[in-house]
DNA sequence: GCTAATCCTGACAAGTTTGTCAGGTTCGGA
DNA sequence: TCCGAACCTGACAAACTTGTCAGGATTAGC
């Protein structure tokens, strides 16, 4: 399981945008060359991510001079899910299921899982869990295993939950 | 975040290996052609995962006539996370920190999360998530969100849960 | 101790991802 | 109105991943 480096490095440019957006007038955006110079990436390639980034709605541009790119909405409503699906690592339902089938045609698992390969369960979990978790908290603290509550995981029936 | 090819054809042999486990004589060892013909892979192309495997130490082979391979544990004390590890997608802690630096030497966020990137907390935070799971939640189900109590991830304080 | 079945392993071609380049388009301000 | 700062975009080389190939090493059974 690995993170692309569109991934990082686009999380990395919203997380400047996040962490700007409050200094910036109304109507005031970052550009591409302070967040390519704080990254330590090309200014060519900071385009290519956020250009990505654009066409999804995430952020947008203001052209011209004194342009730059912006966010669309506040921190804390984008979740960390949906800037890695928008960067193209996390493929969605659809096109799993074309993949990963092997030599054959269709997909190999006669029995038990039925037709979903592996890839399905992981990313489907996966997709779940980060959809819920918005990128601010990336910027607090990392992601704190502690917020998540485990009971449970891989048994039939789900642990007792104790009085919270 | 993209699952390897390697990931996913390495955890379903490990799946065809402890499906079968209980039906093997004690010593007893699946073919490398009957895993790949089950899956619709190469013959080769499986033996090259099992190769990872063994050497790692989660399966292990028989060699000669009637030979083949089996788990070395009994597959519910083996988790997803060990085997993605093993399987290349998930790098160490240690290898994290020389990647993802763009083009300067140094890890550049200078402040916020410090020198974190981005890719050590989701990966931190997948890690925990996976090494509680066994792979046998897969063959039974897949992974099931239900069972994972998500109240709070992200938050500062956990929210309330509801009544099961 | 042969033989054949089976695992073992390094080298390589094809495909994908990564990051750059070069040239375009838009638009605020002198 | 024109200039230059800034965004926009397709094409491409380098690096990595995927899956195959060919030949080698081990060992059960005769």
């Amino acid at each position: 399981m690995k993170i692309t480096a569109q991934e990082e490095y686009g999380l990395r440019c919203i997380l400047q945008l996040a962490r700007e957006q409050g200094n910036l007038d109304a109507g005031g955006a970052m550009q591409v060359r302070d967040i390519a110079e704080r990254e330590g990436l090309s200014v060519a390639y900071v385009e290519k991510i956020l250009w990505t980034l654009g066409r999804s709605g995430i952020v947008e541009s203001v052209r011209g001079p004194k342009g730059g790119y912006r966010l669309t909405r506040p921190s804390e409503e984008i979740s960390i899910g949906e800037v890695m699906r928008v960067l193209g690592g996390m493929p969605s339902q659809e096109e799993i299921c074309s993949q990963f089938t092997g030599n054959q045609e269709t997909c190999v698992h006669h029995d038990g899982c039925g037709l979903r390969p592996v890839w399905v369960s992981i990313t489907d979990f996966v997709h779940s869990v980060f959809d819920k978790i918005p990128i601010t908290t990336l910027l607090r603290q990392g992601i704190d295993i502690q917020y998540v509550r485990l009971d449970g995981v891989g048994r039939h029936r789900p642990a007792p939950v104790p009085g919270d």
